[in-house]
DNA sequence: CTAATGTCTCTAGTAACTAGAGGTTCAAGA
DNA sequence: TCTTGAACCTCTAGTTACTAGAGACATTAG
């Protein structure tokens, strides 16, 4: 049996975190000694390093308790899972395709700015104030 | 003079995302009518407008509130404004490649199951249990 | 003048934690 | 066995940048 800091060590969860996670529904009440500090067993710290993996790559909470509830049934079709996780991927594409349109703009903003002149003339504070400056739609 | 409704509709920002900046210091607070109704003028329509623009461009409100009180003061350096956007396209450029990381991952992870099988050999719930079958590190 | 629309303040909720207070339990060494 | 220091407990509140909703008042077009 581990305690809630062994499971974070094992895991790189923070303790406070796991705790949230049991409030959360992700992990299920650990049992307790008489002096009522939790205790795990293996399939709790499985159960953790799978929430951490999905948390890692972006998966939300409620994302992550349906992946879990879908795994209570292993002989069910897995369609759920899956589209679970291209919406998922889905998702990373979006707000990848985004962030790389802010990073074109701030390359071109950053780049235009010596960072010698005054604030009055300054190329950052014209091109915040007008989006004209920018090529990209965002 | 611009009613609050009308400032929303020029710049886009939401009536009451309008309010909560003028809370947060963004904007001064406003003119009122006689009927405490917000009034603008064409500077705050402005600095709506930058404002706008530079959340658009994922600075924080508080990265917008040094750049705000930078701007009040034409004839200093502009390196203050250009660090702020430097840091922003760092914090940007570290992201992407977060993303860039999760989209290889998850684009893996999805390949790999067809969706017809059961969970139980789902390819995505092993994928997600064991950290192991990732190439890069998240 | 009236009705519809706009605006006001205030509270609370969102996501996923994190920090801190104040108190209790555990485990290892003497 | 006792002690002491680390780990643990619960609970509240704070973080970011808004958004939703309630209940009341103001403005404006017809």
């Amino acid at each position: 049996m581990f305690s809630i800091g062994t499971m974070s060590d094992r895991t790189g969860v923070k303790v406070p975190t796991i705790r949230y996670y049991e409030d959360m529904g992700l992990l299920a009440p650990a049992d307790r000694t008489a002096g009522n500090q939790r205790r795990y067993d293996q399939a709790a710290l499985d159960r953790l390093t799978f929430i951490r993996h999905a948390r890692d790559l972006g998966f939300s909470i409620e994302a992550i308790s349906e992946l879990i509830s879908l795994g209570q049934h292993p002989d069910q079709p897995c369609s759920g899972a899956a589209r679970i996780a291209s919406d998922q991927l889905a998702d990373v594409r979006t707000r990848l395709a985004r962030l790389q349109r802010l990073e074109v703009e701030l390359t071109r903003i950053v780049a235009g700015c010596s960072g010698t002149g005054t604030l009055g003339k300054c190329h950052v504070m014209a091109a915040l104030a007008d989006h004209d400056h920018c090529i990209t739609k965002h």
